[in-house]
Parts: C-alpha cells; sequence; structure tokens
DNA sequence: AATGAATGAGAATTCATTCAT
DNA sequence: TATGAATGAATTCTCATTCAT
C-alpha cells in the first residue's frame, strides 16, 4: 500500500494477451497427446509448446490428468449434444439410427487423435476423474443404446442381440479404428467409416446367401 | 499344465528350467501390467510381486518393454499356430472361416487381461520391440484376411467391403470387448463373443428388412 | 454485516473497518495454522477458508510471515500489558507472583492452539519478524523474572536457583502443555494448570519427607 | 553389529566404502535438520552434504520424514533403554527416580539438537511414521510415570498431584529447554539441569516458608 | 544365476508472491 | 480495497537400469 511499485501508464503488455494461457495449454497438450502419447508428453513438454510456465498450467488445472480430462470432456459434450439433437428428431427411426452411426463416423475422424489418446491413457486416470467421465460417457453410450432400441421395437433392427451388445460393438469398432487406419492408405477415413457403417447394417455375408436357416454361423 | 507346450523333441530347453524365476516374473508381470497398466507398474512392484530381485529380472530380460513385449508375443504366436491350423483345414472356407471367428473369441476370453494391457501399452514400445511385434502381428492379421478373401471369391463373404476392412473391424471390435464387458454381467464372455460373431456376419437389420433395393441406410 | 462493530465515536480506524477481510483472515489463518500447523497450511488455503483473495491477504500483510507474526504479536502484547498490571499491584509479591503464576496459566489455556503454532513455527521466521517479537517476548520474559526476583528478595522463593531457570522452566512447561494435555482427558486445562502452579512451588516431594537435611534428591 | 560393512581387502574404492550411504545420510540430515530445521532443509542439500545421490537416500529411507522419524527412534530406543535399566535397579526408589531424572538431562544435554529439531517437526509427520513413534514414546513416558507412581506409594513423592502431570511436566521442561538454554551462558547445560530437578523436587518456595496451611498458592 | 546398493536424469506438483487492472 | 491470472524457482520423489560382487 505504501509501495507504488507501477505507474498508472503501462506502455507494453508482457506476453501474450490476457487469459489466453488456457487456450494454448489445451492447444498444445492436444497436439503433443496426440503425437506422442499422453504418459510420453511431460507436463514441462506442453508448457514449453504453449509458451506458458508451469504454473500457469497449474492455475487452470489441477494436474496432468485433469487437462486430458478437461480436453476429453469437451469431446464428449459436442459429441452428445449432436447425438442427443438426431436422436429427438422425427423421421423414422431407421434413418435417425443411420444418421447417428454416420455421426459417429465424422466425428470420430475430426477428432481421432485425441480419441486415440483418451482409448490408451483413461485407464491411468485417478477415481475422481474417472468417475466423472465415466458417468458423461455412460450417457452418450445410453443415448445411442436407446436408439437402437427403439429400431429393435420398429423391427428395423433384429431383436435376437441385445441393444447393448449392439451399442459396443458398434462405438468400440469405430472407437478402434485408430489402431489400424493409415492416412496414406487407399481409402480415406469417411470413406472407411462408411463401409464401417455398411457392415454394421448388413453383415459380412454375401447377399445371395442371405439367412439361409440352419446357418453355422448362427451359433 | 493341460497345454503340452513342449513338442516330442527339442533339442535344448528354450528358456527357463524348472520353476525357475523367469515364470514367477512373468506371472508377477502378467497380473500387474493387466490390474494396474504397463506404464503404472514399475519393475520394483514385479520384483517384489514375483519374489525375485532386480538383477533377477534384469538377468532374463533386457528391459521393461522386453519384458511386456515377451508376454505379448507368446499370446501372439498360439493365437498364430491355432488360426494356420484352422486356415489350412479342408473343409469349406465358410466354415473355416466361422471356425477361426470363433476361435478369436475363445481365445480373446482366455487372455483378456494380457490384451488389454497390451491394446494400452504398445505404443509406448521402443522401435526395436515395436517393429518385431509389429511383423508377427500382420502375419496374423494376413492369415485371418486371407481366410476373408478366400471367403469372397468363394461368394460367401459380400465382396463390397475390402477384406482389410472386415478383418479390422472384427478383429477390433473382439480387441476392445475389454473396455466394456463385465463378468458379472447376464452373458458370459463366450456368449457375448458369440453374439458378436452373429452380428458380424449377419449385421443389426432386422431379417424380415433384408436387403430391400434403396435401402437408405446403405447411403 | 449484521453486528455494529463500530462504536459512535472512533477518531480514527486503527485498521479494519467495518467486519472486513482483515478479520477474517486472521480468524481462517489462526484456526488452520493451530490444526494443520504453518508450514503445511497455505496461503491458498487461508484465503479460500477466509472467503477472501490472495490479493487482499497480501494487501492487508507483507507476507506470510507478517500474518504469523502479527497473530503471535497481538496474544504477546495482551499477555504482557496483564502481567505488567499484576506485576505493579501493591498487594504483597508472594500473592502477585501466585497471580502471575495464574495468569499465565489462564492465558495460556484461552490461546492453547494460538501459541502452540508459534511455539513450533516461530524458527522459520525471517530474521525481521523474528527480532522484533524476540524483543518482545524478551519484555514479557523480563517482566515475569522480575517479579521473581523480587520475591526471592523478599525470601518468599528459594535464592540458590536463578530467577532465569525458575522464570524460563515454569514458562516452558507451560507453554508445552499443548504436546500433552488432551481436552478430554480426566482434568480440565485450569485444573491441570493449578497442579502445575503447585508443582512449581512445592516440588514433587511429599510433604512429610520435606527438606530433611543430605537428601540425596539433592546430588 | 553382526554385518562386517568392510571386507579385507578392496583394491579401490569408487567411492566411500560400501553401505556407508546410510550412516553419511543420517550424519548429514542429523547436523542440517539440527542446524536449519527439518522444514528449511531439502533432501537435495542432505544429498548433497552425505556426498551421495538422491536414489541413494530414497534406496535407504522412503521420505523425508522417514529419514527424521528414523533419527529420533534411534534416540529414543537408546533412552527407553537406559531408562528401563535404571527404574529395574534394585535401590530405593527415591534413588532410582533421582537417577532416572539427571539420566533424562544428561540424555537431553547430548542430543539437544536433534530433540530440538524433533519437537518442532513431530506434528508435520504423516499418520503413520507419526504413530509409531508416539507408540514407542509413549512407552518411555509409561516407565517414567510407573516410577513416579512408585515413589508415590512409598510416600517419596507427593500423592496429591497425578503421577502424569508430574511426569508430563518435568518431561517437558526438560524438553524444552532448548528454547531458552544459550550455550554461551553463565551456566552449562547439565548445571542448569541440576537445578531443574532441584526445582522439580523442591520447588520454587523458599525453605523456610515450606508448606504452612492454607497456602494461597494451594487455591 | 543372482544380488541389491547405487545411479542420475527427470517427473509432477507446490507455493509464496507479484502486478495489471 | 481489492482481483486473480501468472510467475518461476524450488521441492519431494520415482524409476529403469547398472555393476561390482
Amino acid at each position: 500500500m505504501t509501495v507504488a511499485t507501477e505507474p498508472a501508464v503501462t506502455p507494453e503488455r508482457r506476453r501474450a494477451p490476457r487469459g489466453s494461457a488456457r487456450q494454448s495449454i489445451v492447444a498444445a497438450a492436444t497436439e503433443l497427446f496426440a503425437r506422442r502419447g499422453y504418459e510420453a508428453t511431460s507436463v514441462q513438454e506442453i508448457v514449453a509448446a504453449a509458451e506458458v510456465t508451469k504454473g500457469a498450467l497449474y492455475h487452470w488445472f489441477g494436474s496432468k490428468s485433469e487437462l486430458l480430462t478437461s480436453i476429453y470432456r469437451e469431446l464428449l459434450a459436442e459429441q452428445t449434444r449432436q447425438l442427443a439433437e438426431i436422436a429427438a428428431g422425427d423421421g423414422p427411426v431407421r434413418e435417425r439410427l443411420h444418421a447417428a452411426a454416420l455421426d459417429v463416423v465424422e466425428h470420430t475422424a475430426e477428432h481421432l487423435a485425441e480419441l486415440t489418446v483418451w482409448a490408451r491413457s483413461a485407464h491411468l486416470l485417478d477415481d475422481e476423474h474417472a468417475e466423472a467421465t465415466r458417468r458423461e460417457r455412460r450417457r452418450y453410450h445410453d443415448l445411442f443404446r436407446d436408439l437402437v432400441r427403439e429400431a429393435q421395437v420398429a423391427g428395423v433392427v433384429r431383436a435376437d442381440v441385445s441393444a447393448t451388445v449392439v451399442t459396443h460393438t458398434f462405438l468400440s469398432a469405430l472407437g478402434n479404428v485408430h489402431t489400424w487406419f493409415h492416412p496414406d492408405g487407399p481409402l480415406t477415413f469417411t470413406e472407411v467409416g462408411h463401409q464401417l457403417v455398411g457392415l454394421f447394417v448388413d453383415g459380412v455375408r454375401a447377399p445371395a446367401e442371405s439367412a439361409p436357416a440352419g446357418d453355422p454361423a448362427r451359433g
């Protein structure tokens, strides 16, 4: 109070525009996590890339895992919003389900890197963070499963396999495209995604053969 | 124990003689990696659980990653052997493909924990180990894909989706059952696995509806 | 806010006006320092508990140590005031000394928590703060010692032990009651305090035995 | 004792003689903790002073607090051993009690620095370490208290003050000599200690005055 | 075939404090 | 009379690995 450290006029700002640190951190972390993996990326590297200090990072995020969680939750929230919108549409359920499936494909394509990181590192999180995310993830899953159920009731989707299994299968087949998809392969991610939806809907069986009784594949 | 890993003629023992430290290490590591993850398990914890010393571990394994790799390669080798045998059988391709699919399910069920570890941690390995495993993994994949191709040629599997995509989809759907399967749920793993094969073969579409022209689900 | 802390006529405000942040800070810090220790309490925790911001704390106190020092100096000032008053009384020295001793007991009982903090953390302070407090503390000590000396001269207190040792012993025995006193034990703090004064005055020797010549305990 | 840390012939030592790291660490830590305080001493400083690496320190001690605890427990064990021996002697209880008191004084004098550290920092320890030490500390206290009780029963020590209070008072008066004793003052520590035992035994009252009825100090 | 003390580099995190507003 | 984002240096601790024995 007795010390007037700074005159009224401040000639120039020291660093970046105020309040932008958080964004830089998220951007840098997303990029680094995606490229090198969560565990292999040190907090030091993140702050260096974001051009902020460690203190700033810990001002915004309580821990490295909270940072990871934050990134994922934003993604998840966006995707959930989209799915909820599609599911609440008023077209026939078959169309809504199909649109939902394609939406998952699109979203996965757009955020392949982040989702890959998540898939590999979620198990490292402490319970606190894991729990919150699990609830949100579950909400997303339930939304999709309810759509599948609606389709089963409407006779559009086979009812001899539980909606839960159908949902998990589809979502995890997509959620792991990162393990084998190569951007420089013959197909774009979206093409692959559409083939995948096709497989999911019709199965691998050649059309000619379609569903004869006593099929051994029915086990 | 029930598996005779030892062919009649073995010129020299491959590795560990009578009940040695090596086995304890592998057992302990498998269990810990599965329970806590590879990165979260320290070498110290492994040797404590295996009741051996660090020196012993480094006597048998050059590094922590070599230990992880060893565990996975043994699994992979066994699975590849079985698949090769099935693929080389002389029944109709449809049956061989189906048997192969069920075999993947069974094997996955038996080694869920180890496979989970692998799925999460493979990306952490140094190039040297990664490369060797990738080659073997690729061999397994190719074996399966060739079977799919054979089935496509025979008109048993639809040919409008690449055999590679079909293979990856099936394998990764199965490879990620660990993310959602709960042993105390209503279905056993094997039941889930069979439903999964069913889905894979016939798709989710309700039979009645089967493949009408101009289906919107066909995009 | 509901409390009118403001007497009608106050020439100038000493410090905090109406229910200000300063009081919340002192209250919160006292409580936290007492419960968790000075070093283990972060400035962040203090401001959270006081429901003010860091800036506010640093507005009122130059540093964390100044905050600690402030708390202690207020206590010390109060106690010194009381002691000075008692010492300056006009009763016989024996009575004044006894009253002083009981006053220490009462005051210690009332401020056990804060005094504990001080005893544990004073050594951490930077020289500047340490010095100021040391002088005041010394003044308090000297006041008590002078009373003891007066009592020695008057033949009320034994003269074969230095007044300084007597003073320190008594004050430090009391100053460390916190290490062993439990509020839920059989005695109240005040009862313990009185026993302590009794011990201090008469010693532990059984009265019957009192002071025979050549007592081995005198060694 | 059973371990001969020093092999007869060692061609050349890389650094210090094998296995000596632990001792260097304890020595360095004791010295630094005593001089600068526990919290103010960093692990870095300890290893620098001990000429070992951080890893070595953490090989021998699980944490900084474990190191502190170890130092104190050794001290406590030694003191307890001595006290037990004295208490179990076969002289009259008055003599044994007196010997015990002097032993505390001697031991405190010898280890003033370490005990000071402990007094100031014990409250920082995590529960695990605190608990173990508390039990041992309690054992020491009980040993002393039992001796006091025995003396009370024998009529050597006044019985109107609980043995527990007597014990605590004496032990904590001594345990806090560090707060006021200056080595360059007029008295040696041992002299002060003996005066203290004298005070403890006979009280501050001048002999002539001894215990008249209705003494106000008895309140 | 194994020991286990020691390494050394680097990890995440904390924290009192500052300062533009 | 505050605010709170940002600092930056220090802190404790971890861990895979080595190596003399």
